[in-house]
DNA sequence: GTTTTTACTAGAATCTCGTTCTAGATTAAG
DNA sequence: CTTAATCTAGAACGAGATTCTAGTAAAAAC
């Protein structure tokens, strides 16, 4: 695999992010099977030839779309989880602050929570694996000291998120169907409670 | 709405069910989007004309196998909650349930998993958001009497089960997609306990 | 500043499916 | 046996994803 350099122009970035933003749009409103490529062009004003050479697919607009909003998602959170000076504050902050991501972003979320990544080409499988192992990673780093001093609970490495998080993930995703009733913000400290009570140690 | 009797021939549920598997292989093997109803047919031996005559679309296929799943899981776990007789047993159960019923039925449980809901038709959509409805009344309904004998915290109904089951969703729906590491069976235990350390009442 | 290279834009043409349609086979009911 | 329905078949159609050829313009080379 040569090294080849291909060197961006000035108007890229912001090209691009217009289709995004547009996909992201058609996808909320007509959902991902009913949106036409045409309707992502004409909504971003880029041509047919446009997205092709900047995406290569359809899917790779969606693939795109998923990433990008992934990234954000977990880098926002870290950036919460790092102000923390305890380990229920961290604990109560990874949960509050996905309830808050959620709602303030909720047509992205509402995407990244119900499109399927199985329908992702290889490569994007392979990116999104590195995203989550970087992401589990990190937040477990941040709670190890915690852990060691006996604040916390030890328990495997990959089961610190989803304790933390899944619950009000799982929330959420029914929330943001439009199956389920209270808002998020109205239950956020009830997943928060649930979380440390599965973390704390002692009785 | 007239009631219409339409008396099904029979042969006819064979006829689906196979369909049903064929499409389960296919999307498990090329993915949903790449199927092609033509794969489906030559895989269960139905025409065209037959399965448009049972499903209607592709994606009548496509939500009949995923209420088909839906229901099974429910099922399946509801008859193992309604055996417990402890509040801690049934928490327990409802986790490592799920956790065997997910490695039992990986490929379909992958499919439960990542085509979420967002693709199908209105009347498929209310038809699942009923289904939950009822499971989540369920569940509640059986550990209700130990909430009131003070074995379990009072919470708001909706969010039992994301407490409980939200955890090791997303821990098998990451196993599923080969993001992870160790099977589900290592960790049940793991996500039980925290499951009933965030339900228990008292120290 | 001219040339050269290459990212990028454009949209018509192609080709792959999902779906529809018409015709006929099979089965239950009276 | 007749009738009326369910069910099977697969050719024909059309929508839309992708490809292709032809350019445009911005950066690099000199």
């Amino acid at each position: 695999m040569g090294s080849r350099k291909t060197v961006m122009r000035a108007g890229t970035p912001a090209r691009q992010q217009s289709i995004l933003e547009a996909a992201l749009g058609c996808f909320t409103g007509l959902g991902i099977d009913a949106t036409t490529v045409e309707d992502i062009c004409r909504e971003s004003g880029a041509s047919i030839g446009s997205l092709y050479h900047h995406f290569g697919s359809k899917e790779g607009v969606a693939s795109g779309l998923f990433i990008d909003g992934v990234k954000r998602l977990n880098a926002d959170l870290l950036k919460k989880l790092r102000r923390c000076r305890s380990a229920e504050a961290g604990v109560r902050v990874v949960v509050t602050q996905y309830c808050d991501w959620v709602t303030k972003h909720a047509d992205l979320a509402r995407y990244l929570l119900n499109s399927r990544d199985i329908a992702f080409s290889e490569g994007a499988r392979r990116e999104l694996k590195e995203i989550h192992r970087e992401h589990i990673t990190a937040v477990f780093q941040w709670f190890a000291p915690y852990v060691a001093a006996g604040d916390m609970k030890r328990l495997p490495p990959d089961t610190y998120v989803p304790i933390i998080s899944g619950p009000i993930q799982d929330y959420t995703r029914h929330w943001l169907a439009g199956q389920t009733q209270a808002s998020p913000s109205r239950v956020k400290h009830v997943f928060a409670d649930a979380a440390w009570n599965a973390m704390r140690t002692g009785a």
